[in-house]
DNA sequence: CCGTCCTCCTGGCCGC
DNA sequence: TGCGGCCAGGAGGACG
């Protein structure tokens, strides 16, 4: 699942591919994965345009184009963006295809088609609500111990949520979200409100410092996770919890637990985690 | 405001 | 070997 540190490795592994190039021509094979506008102006706003460059806010990806506009993309549990020559062989599960002036082909992959493209900008003024309203990122200087403090003092639900929540923090997703709690020593159930000041300072410390080590390992491989030159994350081998149900702790040896929280998955260990 | 459950969707894995 | 059932979960929405 690509959460901040895979998006970004996506953002690195695309841009020497497609920064300055022209889109000459878009093919959308599955329609309802472009959200906005309508896909013949999907289509008629990007071809022609170049990609002047490609950023990241949280786990979006947004392709900027030289008339003002930008190509926003989400690649929520299996989108990619695959890079293949133009004339071999189209990748698995193809659904958008941008042919590039220099040969290449960019597509936008997806094996569940959660993924969604939009064009937003210029004088469009319809804005993605989830893009418009996400929180600081880790390791950005809008994400402050004092602003964590603040937020998680008012907020009265449990602290994964709150960590997975976009509003609150962006880029956090399932499996850096268990980690941090994990190098927090914070069970996912905790109340947001009931940490300690010295919790929250080193849950501070502890996002940042997961997704520094997903940066630096160029993402987590856990099932179909891929950068844009098809290539995988090596950070799956430094994760402390995630996916390691029933397996010892690596500090103290105790079997981890794996319960729901908010539906979602959480492995934490029980001795360790307060 | 918060938690829970549901929806979208398909590949992979488990148990029978 | 096959097949039903369940699991994976990002995000948004319904509901209590």
């Amino acid at each position: 699942m690509p959460e901040l540190p895979e998006v970004e490795q996506v953002r690195c592994s695309l841009l020497p591919h497609i920064k300055n190039e022209k889109i000459c021509n878009v093919e959308i094979r599955l329609p309802r994965m472009v959200v906005h506008p309508t896909v013949p102006e999907f289509i008629a706003g990007v071809e022609g345009q170049v990609i002047t460059d490609v950023r990241r806010k949280g786990k979006y990806l947004m392709l900027l184009l030289n008339n003002g506009q930008y190509i926003l993309a989400h690649l929520r549990m299996t989108g990619a963006m695959l890079i293949c020559p133009h004339d071999g062989k189209e990748p698995p599960f193809a659904k958008i295809r941008f042919v590039l002036a220099n040969g290449k082909d960019m597509w936008f992959t997806d094996i569940r088609t959660f993924g969604t493209m939009s064009l937003c900008g210029g004088n469009d003024v319809w804005q993605d609500k989830g893009f418009a309203a996400l929180g600081p990122e880790p390791l950005s200087p809008g994400f402050t111990e004092a602003n964590l403090r603040e937020k998680l003092k008012k907020s009265h639900q449990m602290v994964k949520c709150f960590i997975l929540d976009q509003h609150k923090i962006a880029g956090m997703g399932n499996i850096y979200a268990d980690e941090a709690l994990a190098a927090a020593g914070i069970r996912p159930t905790r109340y947001s409100d009931a940490l300690t000041k010295k919790q929250v300072h080193v849950l501070y410390e502890a996002i940042n410092q997961v997704i520094a080590q997903g940066l630096r390992n160029h993402g987590t491989t856990f099932r179909n996770y891929q950068d844009a030159d098809g290539l995988m994350g090596n950070n799956k081998d430094y994760l402390l919890v995630y996916g390691r149900k029933g397996q010892p702790c690596t500090k103290c040896g105790t079997l981890l637990r794996k319960i729901k929280v908010a539906g979602r998955g959480s492995v934490y260990c029980p001795h360790c985690q307060k």
